[in-house]
DNA sequence: CGATAAGTACACCGCCCTGTGTGCTTAAGG
DNA sequence: CCTTAAGCACACAGGGCGGTGTACTTATCG
């Protein structure tokens, strides 16, 4: 039962409490982080009250572990099912977020609450374990020597990238791109057809 | 009654206050976070009262940044200024810090402040970017044609591995590292003399 | 000694936080 | 229609937080 929103058609701020409550999360957490956004100030932005929002989650911790799980579509499935790309490409393609990401959201969580028993916090490490199996995977499909190798490695200059440019305040991407542009090159013993060259990545 | 460290009388007037409260805060800020300390624990565990603690910073903001500012020696200097190691060895040094090192201090503060204005993330830059810095005079020392832009690159893994590392719950300083052995006979054009080992680098 | 600065003990303020209790209104659906 | 459940408004509890006021004690040194 409950055939909640499905268009338009809850312009009030009626019956689609939890979406909107899940939707001003991921824009606030953003924001102001975790820690610095209270449930009245999220229940007030998502025009719910607080009474329904603690129908909805248990707890703020809930609530912050169900927010980590609204992520997967966009970046993880958007960036390699791409078939347009090579898979050499595709594993380069990851490195291309420049505009709409202030942080990784896990890495923040991770820091943020501080506590690796945390539901989001264990949430984010198999989120990260995902994208390393994910890139090795397409690094087997790249002909990598060493898939698994090279997965972590691209993972660890992923995250190096938005811990960086979260504490300098400056786009870091552009320098993990063109390491990992060195280490897939390095990784794949002789392609090739492939349009591989060495790029410097200067810019 | 709290016969505390006396050491040389070097002072006219204080009897370690201050030190005993950034002492405390380098363990609790770094066990519990930031945000995840009080005041009241605190001045607790440095046995300093309250009172004494809020005449000897402004606020927690103070003490936060001063926090900061009480690592340089042990980790920035100690790594590069051995003179016993080769260039291309005191560059690998920097990802031999796997013991005492819970996560980078400096990202943490980054994090969990989330205020670039913050005296502390304003040094935490400030910090980050000497570090590349003096990577980057290493790597010009080891003979890297693009000294800068490995500096940054080594910059990029070790805050990589210092993330992941927190997300994860376990050692990844060792990926880095062996990233950074690619990178680094990638950048000398053409190392003569030196131990270093050829792995796989086509030249 | 006595002056002075450093430190202490402890109560207290106001604020914001997560989380509830209670009663009322509204929308959906047979 | 009337039932049912989702949502709402609002007040409030309990606690931790950063920070302060006040009066007292102690160490250091001229």
């Amino acid at each position: 039962m409950t055939e909640l929103e499905k268009g338009p058609t809850g312009r009030r701020r009626g019956r689609g409490a939890r979406e909107r409550i899940l939707s001003a999360s991921q824009q606030l957490f953003r924001e102001q982080g975790i820690n610095g956004t209270g449930m009245d100030q999220l229940c007030a932005a998502a025009q719910v009250s607080k009474r329904t929002a603690y129908q909805h989650f248990t707890g703020k911790d809930e609530l912050v572990a169900e927010y980590l799980r609204r992520f997967d579509p966009a970046v993880l499935s958007g960036v390699f099912d791409r078939t347009d790309l090579t898979p050499r490409e595709r594993l380069l393609a990851a490195f291309d977020i420049p505009p709409t990401t202030p942080l990784c959201p896990y890495i923040a969580a991770a820091v943020e609450l501080h506590d690796p028993q945390h539901p989001a916090s264990q949430y984010a490490r198999d989120y990260k374990k995902a994208v390393a199996a994910r890139l090795a995977d397409t690094a087997r499909e790249a002909g990598a020597t060493d898939p698994e190798q090279l997965g972590e490695q691209l993972a660890l200059l992923i995250d190096g990238a938005a811990a960086r440019t979260r504490v300098l305040d400056t786009d870091t991407f552009p320098t993990a791109a063109a390491i990992a542009a060195v280490l897939i090159d390095n990784a794949v013993p002789a392609a090739a057809g492939d349009d591989r060259r060495r790029e410097g990545v200067s810019s």
